[in-house]
DNA sequence: TATGAATGAGGCTTCATTCAT
DNA sequence: GATGAATGAAGCCTCATTCAT
């Protein structure tokens, strides 16, 4: 009887790891190489596909690469919404949101994006798709502004400070600036850098 | 034959004008459209010579690259050495370098440079030339924690927090991340933008 | 077990009918946009089968297509037969001949098969394909030939021109040429166009 | 004194003669094998140059490829325009025009444009420059119009027939139909099939 | 020294064909 | 039988680099 529908659903829900998986080498290999040294060909040898598979998922290197954006962006969207309904403090919203992008593999990803989005083919593509590229940045962007506004509500932010210029220095915090550490190598772990940027960050944005 | 020093020091001269010349076109040519977009061809017709001139005065596109790196610290860590020298307070030095670095052309170039760091190719280079880059980044490094390690000295930053956090979340601030910025259009100035981070960095990293 | 003819045949029948529906909509396809440009996919999905169905039927594209050469052939051959075994003069049979490749269909269907002559790849399976091919033909060209002499025998053509090139002058007018109609647009239909080549044609070899 | 311009004209007569080697090496080459079954590598090999030196001369196959439809076309308006001014009868002219194309490689060549216009891709280069096809080709059909215009003025051709259905006959006669001397082989050469074309042409629009 | 023509490795993409389901 | 996901060969084109002039 599920013989009609099961195999559709299988076949789809295979197609669908299968997608996964290659989102998921090729943001590793992205991250360790870059854009341009980055071949569809070296991605596929990842996954232990061919070639063409690749394209039967994604129709061209940069739709792939704008499919990573769009998946990372959808999670940290999940999570921010998850947190800011919350019943905690301002703070501890926006605390919990730098935890979450600085740990495990999202700072790693944060950073790829920072690197992609400065290539110029890829500015194109994201200009062509900027509906979507907007929507889902200025939902994120809309979230903190919130909470930064809940915050200054609450008292406990300083209410003399733009808000722009708060959310502008949050994200900072968020797009993990590669430069200075890919070059002096840490003594230092990234959490204890986060945590410290964030104590330094949310003293400098507080109320008094 | 080698009598003639004159000459010879007025070909130099002018081999290091047009070393300059290729730097300066490149810089500008890199900024507009990124490493990969830009060939050398277009730098060379930018300075208004052949291809095969450009590599005359450097081996490869990525020592080109790396010269220009080269020279932008150059002349920031000129600034920072004559900044952290005078006699005003920490904040004040660090205030300067905060301006030197956002004011002008340098927020771009740091911008560059940011980009440039994130190509696999040209952190081979970096790697490679590593010492060099190493002892330039050091230096300014140092400066700046000399700075910094001042400022608590004179109870104007928080003792407790690690220097080398606060170094972070200063090269933070110099480093400009472009990405959000690519992507939601500004209702506030790049300037503004720099005071208001400034701001909220100082009060961050303040005594008490 | 196989005792039931019935249903073998039905679905022989069945086999049949949908070879014929790939080969007509490979026809409109081919003829729409030429060998290189059609894929099997276009054509199956032309059909509404799935890619892989087509090979059940066809060994390869070139077969498909000299499947679609040989069909047509074999059209033309029995409209030549029935015209060549009636009692008009010879002159009235070519010209029956000729509105048929001109009318409807027939005259885009020589069209492509003019075109897919000239490529090399479909060359080659001609070519394998030869003793078919060449029979095929050579029953068309024997055919004509025999009304061309017929007509020469009855008084009605020129002696003094040799067969073969009378042949090849009526198949000139039969294989479209599509090459200035594609640059220079018409002030005439083509069917108009048809008949003054048929006028030139036939005071061509008229007798006397 | 000639060192600064002659080197220029010089390389400038290389460029040029290396130009037309490529030209007439690919022209070869498609005429052999047809547009995709010919690779730019291909008619490199045969020039003797590496692939990338045919994209300094023409920046895209198609290019290449309308660049030699475009020199046919100026050899045979020069032919034309030649025989158009010189003063002997309109069959004359048309003749000589006949046995031109007819000649040497020009039967080939006009065979490989006939095959080339039938393929989807070139069509739309040739529609790109629509101008430049259209100003050669209508000229080519001006002159030839005017010469069958002056046959029927002189007595000689017949006036009740369309001159545009003359044209297309003759041009019918100049793009050389493939289809059936591919898989027919010969048992007459091509000039004399083109002495009797011509003989039933002129017969076929001969006044009276 | 300056030039720019020539090179050729390398990457993206297409699509005929196969084969496990 | 029917399907369509997977394959991988093949082709176009770019551009850093070299080298003869």
């Amino acid at each position: 009887m599920q013989s009609v529908t099961a195999p559709h659903s299988w076949k789809e829900k295979q197609r669908q790891e299968r997608e996964a998986l290659i989102l998921q080498v090729a943001e590793e290999v992205l991250m360790e190489k870059g854009y341009y040294e980055t071949s569809i060909e070296e991605i596929a040898a990842g996954v232990g596909i061919a070639k063409g598979t690749v394209y039967l998922h994604f129709p061209s290197k940069e739709d792939l690469v704008f499919a990573i954006f769009e998946r990372d962006m959808q999670k940290l969207a999940e999570f921010i919404d998850a947190t800011v309904s919350s019943s905690i403090t301002a703070r501890g919203k926006l605390e919990a949101i730098l935890q979450f992008t600085y740990g495990g593999l999202f700072s790693r990803r944060m950073q790829l994006l920072s690197s992609l989005a400065n290539t110029a083919e890829l500015r194109r593509i994201f200009l062509e798709k900027k509906a979507c590229t907007r929507d889902i940045w200025e939902q994120l962007s809309a979230r903190i502004t919130s909470v930064l506004d809940e915050g200054k509500a609450a008292g406990e932010f300083d209410k003399t400070l733009p808000t722009v210029v708060m959310l502008s220095a949050f994200t900072g915090l968020l797009a993990p600036r590669s430069y200075e550490r890919l070059i002096v190598d840490e003594q230092i772990t990234a959490e204890e850098v986060a945590k410290g940027l964030g104590r330094i960050y949310f003293k400098g944005i507080a109320a008094d």
